[in-house]
DNA sequence: CTTTCGATGATCT
DNA sequence: GATCATCGAAAGG
């Protein structure tokens, strides 16, 4: 599958779709095993109500980021999903680390390697992702997505972290993977 | 092991 | 003024 293909169906299907391509920044980063997708009409989505300052980007081209800033603390990073207008976009949520693991410790400021990237504020700041990164495109440097070499199996459970529309089982995590950020039975 | 809570600031009501 | 798509430290069992 290539990134055309992959970012042509419905945010589910990225969601899903993407799960087991490698994100790398500047080379470094690792294998993307968690995503939550936040749709069209989804009232836990930050564009449920429309086109804002803040999530403009989510309403762009697909295959490009929307970054926005979390509990006044973190950098969270969307990868935005179907046809511009929509808003819909897949929050990156856990990678496998997998190149440039020391850089990702002095940016963590961790040794653990359970902890550099399970989490969207942990994965963010591993790779060094921020605000001004809001609006890339994946595409083009120093943003790389590989497509994952073997067939990858995902499972879905309830989204983390959220008060509305908390039943919907739009968390997509890679079946048996020991790097999410949290445990959760499936839905 | 699990649960609670403070940090910290933009965004929205 | 309230609410956060979070994290990490502290407190409780």
């Amino acid at each position: 599958m290539t990134f055309a293909e992959l970012f042509r169906g419905t945010v589910h299907d990225v969601a899903a779709g993407i799960i087991g391509w490698t994100l790398l920044v500047d080379g470094v980063g690792g294998r993307i095993v968690e995503v939550e997708a936040y749709a069209e009409g989804d009232p836990a989505s930050h564009a449920f109500r429309g086109p804002t300052a803040r999530n403009a980007s989510m309403f762009g081209p697909p295959g490009h980021l929307y970054v926005y800033r979390s509990y006044g603390i973190h950098w969270c990073a969307n990868v935005v999903c179907e046809q511009p207008g929509r808003g819909a976009g897949a929050l990156l949520r856990a990678l496998e680390p997998t190149h440039g693991l020391e850089r990702m410790r002095e940016r963590r400021g961790v040794v653990d390697e359970r902890l550099l990237c399970a989490g969207p504020g942990r994965l963010t700041q591993a790779l060094g992702v921020t605000g001004s990164d809001d609006g890339a495109d994946l595409s083009r440097s120093p943003f790389e997505l590989r497509p994952p070499l073997a067939p990858v199996k995902v499972v879905r459970t309830t989204r983390i972290g959220i008060s509305r529309a908390v039943e919907q089982p739009w968390r997509y995590v890679e079946a048996g993977t020991s790097w999410s950020s949290r445990r959760r039975r499936a839905a």
